[in-house]
DNA sequence: CGCGATATTGACCACTTGGTCATTATAAGA
DNA sequence: TCTTATAATGACCAAGTGGTCAATATCGCG
């Protein structure tokens, strides 16, 4: 409308700096292939970008390089170091500390990108998945079942928790994720206030997780 | 072995009836569908079969339809109508109605063609994943969020379940489905004791859920 | 055994895919 | 303004895709 008029030059070919467009394609892709998953084409993704599909190539030698970089942007990059001694914290009442980790563990990781790459990836049997599920174990469900054995009193004080409590504590994790799956899989409508649903179910994790527990160790 | 040596002709071609084999294709489909996801290739799946990809075609005009033809054996025919009144039966304990649904659910959907071509399905935006859920939800989180507005006594004596009350249900069903999730489409090693799963799981839901609605109900 | 209905196949088509490369246009520096 | 290094492209390739169809081999029936 305003200035298109007379001989301003539009460039068809629009040259960027190559360390600027390679976040433009890393950005595009993620968002591509969260969508459509990893069959979608380099043609279909250029397009996007409003490139040539010959461009991605020049950046990234083979499809799979760029999903290898895709990967590396979505959850390499998204662990908050600040969780790490969070769960283990003494000075903060466990309430708190699950609240804590798992409003910001949600904020983290509640967006298309990272569930549905990372479901994506569960399915297609990427190995990644395997090793971020070591690490939830060790970082997060480890800790929170050596907590609740603490709060059952079966005897499990030391630092190896029994497998109902860290049974119990996958479950935790699963009802929380499990929104995630909702939300961005299902594509169904579910609540926006993180806060009010972790607290929900921490609070009813609390409840219920170290009566069991204890409901197990005394007769039955 | 045996008698491979003489005369015994073994034909190239297997002839089977049209009902024999079709069956032998929609059961072949749904495994390797599941197993590699929807952009599997015909020729692949025929390759699997051990017939050519164009006897596919005389079975199933487009590989859509094959497809449909998978979700329909999946889903449509396993939903146990015994489960329909189970939920509301008010003869039984609300922990034994939970139990025995939840590990007959369980044991249904806890199989590779089930949960992998939902999770499948819900990526792509098929439609028949959204109509699973309503049914869900009104089959089973409403039913259970009722039973648990009763529990809690929060005055929601009625029919119509608390936003709180549903939550928590939803939480419930996301732990149980949570397990699947992680035997097949992480390919995590998990527990095969099914019913001792859900005791666990639903022994927790039930001492922690309505302690949680009460206390949210009066004072915070 | 021989025949015929038809289940099954191989060859084929148009199109899409990941990937290559010589050619072209752009923006910065002189 | 002209040059030039190089970002960006279009045309191309071989392999794979869903889908078609005339030819072929199998099995049941007489």
């Amino acid at each position: 409308m305003s200035d298109e008029s007379a001989g301003s030059r539009k460039p068809k070919r629009k040259r960027l700096d190559p360390q600027t467009r390679e976040e433009e394609i890393v950005e595009g892709a993620s968002l591509y292939f969260a969508e459509v998953g990893f069959d979608g084409s380099m043609r279909d993704l250029a397009a996007r970008l409003g490139i040539s599909h010959a461009l991605l190539f020049r950046y990234f030698p083979t499809k799979d390089a760029l999903i290898d970089r895709v990967y590396d942007r979505i959850f390499l990059s998204r662990w908050d170091p600040t969780w790490d001694g969070l769960l283990d914290d003494g000075t903060l009442p466990l309430a708190e500390r699950l609240k804590r980790f798992y409003s910001g563990y949600l904020r983290a990781i509640d967006r298309p990108e990272w569930v549905r790459t990372f479901i994506y990836g569960g399915l297609a049997g990427i190995n990644i998945n395997q090793r971020y599920l070591s690490l939830i174990k060790r970082k997060v469900i480890a800790p929170v079942a050596v907590e609740l054995g603490k709060l059952g009193g079966t005897g499990h004080g030391g630092a190896v928790p029994s497998e109902e409590a860290l049974e119990l504590s996958w479950g935790l994790h699963g009802e929380v994720f499990y929104l995630a799956i909702r939300r961005w899989v299902y594509g169904v409508k579910v609540t926006t206030d993180v806060e009010g649903f972790v607290a929900l179910t921490v609070a009813k994790f609390l409840e219920g997780a170290p009566a069991v527990l204890k409901m197990r160790s005394r007769g039955r």
